[in-house]
DNA sequence: CGAATCCTGTTATGTTATAACACAGTGGTG
DNA sequence: CACCACTGTGTTATAACATAACAGGATTCG
């Protein structure tokens, strides 16, 4: 299973996949993934990008629903707390997760000149972080790693 | 020189250091240390923490100027630009940076006890972001590293 | 059914950050 | 000196992000 960031693929598959992934473990702990948080979930996934809380708003308003802000950030707090999506602090914004299922600390790589985000593997990483941690007596519960700079296509045009 | 961050230090000593290195650069590189943007730096190296833009905004006022946000985001973003102070994305808060001179990408340490901020040695997670990034034929230009945590006081307060 | 729990709707507000424009100081140039 | 470009500041207003607090509906379980 290829969850790249910056390649092409077949989106209906993915987003067909990432919410029965949801509804597994939903099923599994005991979650209810309702209307809501389910329509939140699949905006993520349609738009397969970084979305801000009130752009995710605005599409719940265009479908009809005289939404509020807390409904959004509800809904976002579940998705958040349960692993099915990840705020990059960075941006201010949320994305689905692209590793749906699996434990990981998330890992971000952010484009500046396209804006795109992807999921990239955080394993080396995460390592690194808790030994950096642990020479300074520091236990590690949750980590932010944002990268940001030039995707491959990015790169590519501007050279 | 250490710069650990949850030990005791001389703090006067710490901030006239800070200070003077943060001018001895801006000479070097012809940049302005002027009143406004110094002010708010001796703020953050007193208070040894991290703050926010508000924050900072209230001790400016208390000092008798009539400051507005927009003072102390420019005073922010010019010692951000140059390395003196960092943000920290997770708070939204910013603190001074404890390795002033050194080029560095800074990484940190966020305790969920007590709310102190440490800045950690970064250079096997930076090596490591730029690794899995590559392997995504990504180029890193700057990069966010924040881990939550206990630090060792509050571990010890906990056991 | 009754009680507990979880989820949602709604109003209002709090917190963080920037846009836009006017103006002052500085330093170079002719 | 007159002029200009550049940088920094003051000020007003507003944008963007996030939560508090309370009421009420749905679900579950004994
Ligand atoms: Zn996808
Ligand atoms: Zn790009
Ligand atoms: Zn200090
Ligand atoms: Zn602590």
């Amino acid at each position: 299973m290829d969850t790249l960031g910056f390649t092409t693929h077949d989106h209906g598959h993915c987003i067909a996949q990432a919410l029965s992934s949801a509804e597994e473990t939903c099923a599994e702990q005991g979650l209810q993934l309702t209307a809501q948080r389910r329509r939140v979930l699949e905006i993520l996934l349609q738009e397969h990008r970084a979305m801000g809380a009130y752009e995710l708003l605005d599409v719940l308003r265009s479908e009809g629903q005289g939404a509020q802000p807390p409904t959004v950030y509800r809904a976002l707090d579940f998705l958040v707390t349960n692993g099915f999506a990840h705020k990059i602090e960075r941006l201010n914004a949320f994305v689905a997760c692209a590793h749906p299922g699996e434990r990981h600390a998330p890992a971000f790589l952010i484009c500046k000149g396209c804006g795109s985000v992807a999921e990239m593997p955080s394993r080396d990483i995460a390592r690194a972080v808790r030994e950096a941690a642990a020479g300074l007596a520091f236990e590690v519960s949750r980590m932010v790693i944002e990268a940001e700079g030039a995707c491959p296509s990015c790169r590519e045009a501007r050279a």
